[in-house]
RNA sequence: GGAGAGGUGGCAGAGUGGCCGAAUGCACCGGUCUUGAAAACCGGCGUAGGGUCAAACCUACCGUGGGUUCAAAUCCCACCCUCUCCGCCA
């Protein structure tokens, strides 16, 4: 969420913005409606006033008076009632009108849609096979690695169970994540797989709308969350931090379900895009400046390269166009590792996204920071950024490893804990 | 799941209908004193919105949301959370 004043101030560089990341909102309306309430609070502060000041009386009224004063009482009761009720019918349609503007964006960000993303460089090299690669969905048939048939059965399409040195891969690129994290400074995490609506709508999701990705658990105000961005954002919600303990730098382990709506039609074969996954997840709470949330960004960025160029696969770091930025993403940076068995003859494929949310997430979520100088406070950045999605790592290390006898060769860092050199 | 207790400022803790945005203590900041420190004493010490050159001042906030009342931290209802005991359980 913007600042209401920011966008009132400044409607022509959030229209613009607004156009750029193909979004439609009434920002006249916001600033139209902003009015409206702020001549109703201005209103009801002076009823208030007078209320009080009525009320203060009646105490030490005489008797005759008494009756005079609480009937004025009464009548101004009546008066603030009415004006509350119509600002908070006023403050609703505000607050969806604001909800829908997007962050703003970065102003090296290119413009346009998915295919206007620009490619910030290269690393690695595509694996050269001297035979026809196979993908990770027949390379994970031949040696039993996941059973799409009992995840159907017991869930439905898009459920999978990783089974043998599948479920060793797993746990192994999660251990290489955690330890990498662990090492960066950054303090461990398991987190909930479920959070209240709240939450989810304080990082940005809607739980329950038409087009939303969110499972959400009926009779309740919880959902299963999509990423642990949700929970690790979440665990500051209303919390007020000391500018000197940031950044604040926060992993989480979790699972990741997604419904994946109006995805449907979209090539399915295999673990690309499923309902469930496991996810090692960066966050970060940063001072409330762009030169500091920036360079986090920066450092996020470089963890995600440096753990794809430890696993030794190719890929491209690209900077995500403005339409595909979402509602709260200030910048985002995605890696998409070489998949030799996607598409016709291979093609890339997004396995981590990092994403500066400047002070959007926390100012629903209301995590601010003081200092012992200034005066007040102020909202906190926050940042999320994939260090290793699972099913999408899997599928690359699959893809990329695999011999001319069928065997795939496990990458080095993994060897510990996956117990072997060879899958096969 | 059953029974009970409770959620008040950074912390502790008073406050059961009006003079309470809230006593007191601790912590913290500034000052006096001191060679320096401690102690003592004096003053300050929440967030947000409005207002002002700046103040004064006004409004909201005592877990959250409703309600009763001229008036709510205080009474009523619902929810959330914490603690204790019992039961159940990986």
């Amino acid at each position: 969420m913007l600042d209401l004043q920011f966008i009132c101030e400044n409607a022509d560089d959030v229209k613009q913005n607004c156009e750029a990341r193909g979004v439609t909102v009434d920002v006249d309306a916001v600033i139209r409606l902003r009015e409206e309430r702020n001549k109703l609070v201005g209103e009801g502060d002076e009823l208030r006033r007078q209320q009080k000041e009525t009320s203060s009386q009646i105490p030490k009224a005489s008797a005759e008076d008494r009756p005079a004063l609480i009937e004025a009482g009464k009548k101004l009761r009546e008066q603030i009632s009415g004006i509350e009720a119509r600002q908070k019918e006023i403050e609703a349609d505000l607050r969806a009108e604001q909800t829908q503007i997007p962050n703003m964006t970065h102003p090296d960000a290119p413009i346009g849609g998915e295919d206007d993303a620009s490619e910030v460089h290269l690393s690695g090299q595509k694996p050269e096979f001297d035979f026809e690669p196979l993908d990770h969905y027949d390379l994970a048939a031949k040696h039993d690695l996941i059973d799409f048939e009992a995840g159907s059965r017991v869930a439905g399409h898009g459920f999978y169970y990783l089974k043998n040195d599948a479920v060793m891969l797993e746990m192994a690129l999660v251990q290489f994540a955690l330890c990498k994290l662990r090492d960066e400074g950054f303090t461990l995490h398991t987190t909930p797989d479920l959070a209240r609506d709240s939450v989810l709508e304080g990082i940005g999701f809607n739980p329950r709308g038409d087009e939303t990705q969110i499972y959400s658990v009926n009779d309740s105000d919880l959902s299963l969350v999509a990423t642990a961005e949700i929970t690790l954002g979440g665990a500051l919600k209303d919390q007020t931090l000391d500018v000197k303990d940031l950044p604040l730098k926060f992993a989480g382990l979790s699972h990741c379900f997604r419904t994946e709506a109006g995805a449907h039609g979209r090539k399915t074969r295999g673990i690309y895009r499923v309902h469930q996954f496991t996810k090692v997840e960066m966050f970060a709470f940063t001072g409330p400046d762009l030169e500091q949330s920036n360079a986090v960004h920066a450092d996020i960025v470089r963890i995600e390269e440096e753990i794809f160029q430890a696993l030794g696969l190719h890929y491209r770091l690209i900077d995500t166009a403005t339409g595909d930025l979402g509602g709260p993403a200030y910048r985002k940076f995605d890696l998409e590792a070489w998949m030799p068995g996607r598409g016709d003859g291979g093609s890339y494929g997004e396995v981590t996204s990092a994403s500066n949310c400047t002070d959007y997430q926390a100012r629903r979520l209301n995590i601010r920071c003081k200092s012992a100088e200034k005066k007040g406070t102020q909202f906190v950045h926050t940042l999320n950024g994939t260090a290793i999605s699972c099913a999408r790592a899997i599928i690359a290390v699959l893809e990329n490893y695999q011999q001319k006898d069928g065997s795939i060769v496990v990458p080095e860092v993994l060897r510990p804990w996956v117990g072997k050199d060879v899958i096969g």
